[in-house]
DNA sequence: CTGGGGAAGGGGCCC
DNA sequence: GGGGCCCCTTCCCCA
């Protein structure tokens, strides 16, 4: 127990009001250890969890606090409060399951090289962040041991290399010191990767005698056929590994099929167990760069899902992201290593760190560039420019209809809700919407934002005065458009980001 | 069911 | 490091 001198959090109140209290630091972990006790005796449990047939009872505000994807789940089914709430997934295994829940009743995190990647990737899919970095820190301490071993190993006969022992769990505690932070610090977003939760500092790790297996596991293979790592990884998995983004990721794990006797678990084994790995891939000096990247993480959507719905901000919804791992990928052509950087969710290798960060989205499933005209995200702002000029600015000049090539003479844009094409007078005729009235003030042109402003939106410009013309369908929302396409493409020249 | 076309999305790389 | 372009693949819709 301490007392505490300090301002109120209260922003309003902040620089006028100061307290004097008294924190109970044994607090915390008895409301935890009681309601891990009323979860095991089943008491006041209000939300059901099925994996894989296998039912978890747990207490909603225990989970709301600490996963954003329950958060976001039930914050959806908040209204529904009478009926107990029932959530199933199959992306992971009952046992992963029960270490995460065990995490998040008690603060403890049991780890064992066998299941931390699955424990990540649970973690992941279930947005906790926190969990995420402690299996982080746990692949990295294998790392940095293997580090150390490193000259060692070079001495080692394959004999001795292949040798490791059975797995034992460490045990990653939240620590509950007097000073501690809430364990579940991604409500702290502000933390950066490496002190997220003071707590996270104080873990324990044993037992020692796992380091030789770890040291052990982690150097073997060097410059050796990526297929036979696998087999001397000891990270085994279950057959049931699930997948930050499926298809992709499966694809990828099929990269190294070659190898012709590798069963598929292994080939999985392979594909997500590299990357802690991959530093010690070409081992030549000490190669693993380990940043914190202020990338947003993960989108509410799952992983698998299609990243369609509507979100807050990325930024404030995903407040970190792993760490980009530097790695020696491979040797240039005048033999000397070149720096690449290693993707922690699959095998994919870049040159530039800016890469990796546009990479890692495609994991991460965030899309920060919302289309204000029709609501749909993407993830980069190319393409969102390049949805945009093609869905909504009409400005490929080809009909779409005949594919003939069209000019503002030729041609008008047609306009179907927020979607623009373009018709020659030909077509137009045909489609018997040639005699369209036209309202020059029924419609505004759709606007781009400025370059780079992730979180402008996007305007039907009511200042920017156009010279469009529209003609409006009475019947539906197919609008024609008198374009004149060389302003359009002096526009374009002249205020790239208001594209036209 | 299948093939074609459009849109989306990912990677490489230049500016 | 970000923006943007090009190229390619994949997915989806439609005839």
């Amino acid at each position: 127990m301490r007392l505490l001198e300090g301002s109120c959090s209260d922003g309003e109140r902040r620089d006028t009001t100061s307290f004097f209290g008294m924190e109970i630091s044994s607090h915390q972990f008895h409301l935890l250890q009681q309601l891990n006790e009323q979860r095991r005796q089943d008491l006041f449990c209000d939300c059901n969890i099925l994996v894989e047939g296998k039912v978890f009872k747990a207490h909603r505000n225990v989970l709301f606090a600490s996963s954003g994807y329950f958060k976001m789940l039930l914050s959806q089914s908040s209204k529904e409060m009478t009926q107990p709430t029932t959530a199933t997934f199959q992306a992971f295994s009952p046992d992963t399951f029960t270490v995460i829940l065990d995490f998040v009743y008690s603060g403890k995190l049991c780890l064992t090289g066998q299941n931390v990647i699955e424990v990540m990737s649970a973690a992941s899919y279930l947005q906790m962040t926190d969990v995420i970095s402690v299996c982080k820190t746990f692949i990295k301490s294998s790392l940095d041991i293997s580090e150390k071993e490193k000259d060692r190993y070079f001495s080692l006969s394959d004999k001795e290399v292949n040798s490791n022992g059975a797995e034992q769990p460490c045990l990653y505690s939240a620590g509950w010191r007097a000073e501690s932070s809430p364990p579940h610090s991604h409500l702290n977003p502000d933390q950066g990767t490496c002190t997220r939760g003071n707590a996270w500092s104080n873990f324990n790790y044993y037992p020692a005698s796992q380091r030789n297996a770890q040291q052990q596991l982690s150097k073997h293979d060097q410059r050796q056929d990526p297929g036979k790592k696998a087999r001397h990884l000891g990270l085994q998995q279950p057959s049931d590994i699930p997948h930050y983004k499926s298809s992709k990721l499966e694809d990828r794990a099929a990269e190294p099929a070659g190898h012709g006797s590798q069963s598929e678990e292994q080939v999985h084994i392979e594909t997500e167990v590299e990357s802690p790995h991959v530093g010690y891939q070409y081992g030549q000096g000490s190669d693993v760069i380990s940043r914190s990247l202020a990338v947003p993480q993960q989108e509410h959507d799952s992983p698998r899902s299609s990243g369609k719905s509507k979100s807050p901000k990325a930024d404030e919804q995903y407040p970190s992201m792993p760490s980009i791992v530097g790695v020696m990928g491979g040797w240039a052509e005048d033999d000397l290593p070149r720096m690449r950087f290693k993707c922690p969710f699959c095998t994919h290798m870049v040159k530039r760190k800016a890469d990796l960060k546009r990479h890692l989205r495609c994991h991460t499933g965030e899309r920060p560039y919302p289309c204000e005209a029709c609501g749909k995200r993407f993830s980069r702002l190319d393409h969102l420019s390049s949805h945009f000029r093609t869905i909504h600015q009409a400005c490929k000049l080809i009909c779409r209809k005949c594919k003939r090539h069209v000019t503002e003479l030729t041609g008008q844009v047609v306009q179907e809700g927020t979607r623009r094409y373009r018709l020659c007078n030909e077509c137009l005729a045909e489609a018997g919407i040639d005699s369209i009235r036209i309202d020059l003030e029924a419609e505004t042109p759709l606007e781009f934002p400025p370059d780079g402003d992730k979180d402008s939106r996007w305007h039907y410009g009511e200042d920017n005065k156009s010279d469009v013309e529209i003609v409006e369908d009475g019947s539906s929302d197919l609008v024609i458009q008198q374009v004149d396409d060389s302003e359009d493409e002096a526009d374009e020249k002249e205020v790239k980001p208001n594209i036209r």
